[in-house]
DNA sequence: CGACCAATTGAATTGATTCAAGGTCCGTGG
DNA sequence: CCACGGACCTTGAATCAATTCAATTGGTCG
């Protein structure tokens, strides 16, 4: 199964030719795979920060509560996505799983991870999170959702074919709206002709650049 | 003028007793201190990536021009922080001056800066991100606001009193809200007691644990 | 088939934006 | 020294988008 990471399917597409998994996995003892059932969490809010680890399969959301009880997803991860890198002692976020997940813990081969590796993750997951503080700021419902299933389309490039393995609750709490929020949106996309929706949790992308239309922003 | 920086009181508050600039500072060969007047532009969105600037005193805002005109504030930078660290080779953000500013080049000693140094500093730039995120994804106008000029109210420590050195427009596209919408904002604050608005760029900050009352979910 | 949970739809409400006036501050020039 | 102009800020009224509340539909598993 780890074999396979080292071909460029496993790695998803990135604007600079980066290789972060490549050169991390050169340095790191690879350990054994842990199977999570939906809802599992991987670690938790207010835990000190621990080890990375990597996404094999599933998908997993990457959320934190508020004091008042509402829910933040700041990131959905998946197949060939590292995990668990975070600034400070304590997290900040819990990783929890949204279906049936398989992840392997990164132990580094030496006592500590490189620097280097660290950094090229830290690119990553800041770039992710600049990306969508514009979608939260400048964008609104069904903007938020065009960008949403675009990123999900070119993450998962199957035909065309788009399947949420989130809820709908998982995806308002993601780009920040209601849920019913959510549903109007999809329909607002559907009417539109740039998606169709074969069932609940699978979407046809009729229309790529319609829909990167709808989004108008983020360029 | 750069001796100051290996005093404490040059370093604002962080949660983990982090040391990024004064680890940074010893890889480092100070460079002579630049002025900029108001609205001069440090790096423009579009360019390659360059080098590493710290800020001496001044505000830089930290911002990003949509395909359709919008902008976004990312963040507003001062005496201390360091500037121009983004993922990716070209330069997604643009760093402009609020007022008069004083700025340093980082020249690394050896060819390169330490990935280590460069960690610290990524380490930072996503907690701000983050915590962006959370402002723009689950409050609302007063109590980004709220979160806002607390903010600024750990950062200056002035007694209680704070300087804000960018106008409402900037403070408008740093929030995600509009001119109106910040001014009414203000005078919600002001209108429950928690500050006093003495000039239109001074605030005095009348209950702290008010104003912390208003953001209400961060944590 | 019925029960339960998720998703959709509709109607009323709320919060922010838009559009349109005023108001304040400050520098310049009479 | 005061009047004027312009930039910035504030305020008000109307509009719009998203949320809330409530009901209904759809799908899945006993």
């Amino acid at each position: 199964m780890l074999s396979q990471l080292n071909h460029d399917h496993a790695l998803r597409g990135m604007e600079p030719p980066d290789s972060t998994l490549r050169s991390l996995l050169t340095h790191v003892r690879p350990c054994a795979l842990s199977f999570y059932p939906p809802n599992a969490t991987i670690y938790a809010q207010g835990e000190p920060v621990g080890p990375l680890y990597l996404v094999e399969f599933g998908t997993v959301r990457i959320c934190r509560l508020t004091a008042d009880g509402r829910r933040q997803i700041s990131a959905f991860q998946s197949k060939g996505d590292v995990l668990g890198f975070e600034p400070g002692h304590e997290r900040e976020y819990s990783a929890e799983c949204v279906d049936r997940v398989g992840i392997r813990l990164l132990r580094p081969a030496s006592g500590r991870f490189l620097d280097a590796d660290l950094l090229a993750i830290a690119h990553r997951t800041l770039a992710e999170a600049q990306r969508h503080m514009t979608v939260l700021g400048l964008m609104r419902a069904s903007e938020r959702l065009a960008a949403f299933l675009l990123d999900l389309h070119e993450r998962q490039d199957a035909g065309g074919f788009i399947d949420l393995p989130m809820q709908r609750n998982d995806i308002a709490d993601h780009l920040c709206l209601t849920i019913e929020t959510v549903s109007r949106a999809l329909r607002t996309l559907k009417d539109a002709g740039v998606i169709r929706l074969p069932g609940v949790s699978q979407i046809e992308v009729m229309d790529v650049a319609g829909l990167q239309h709808f989004t108008r922003s983020v360029a």
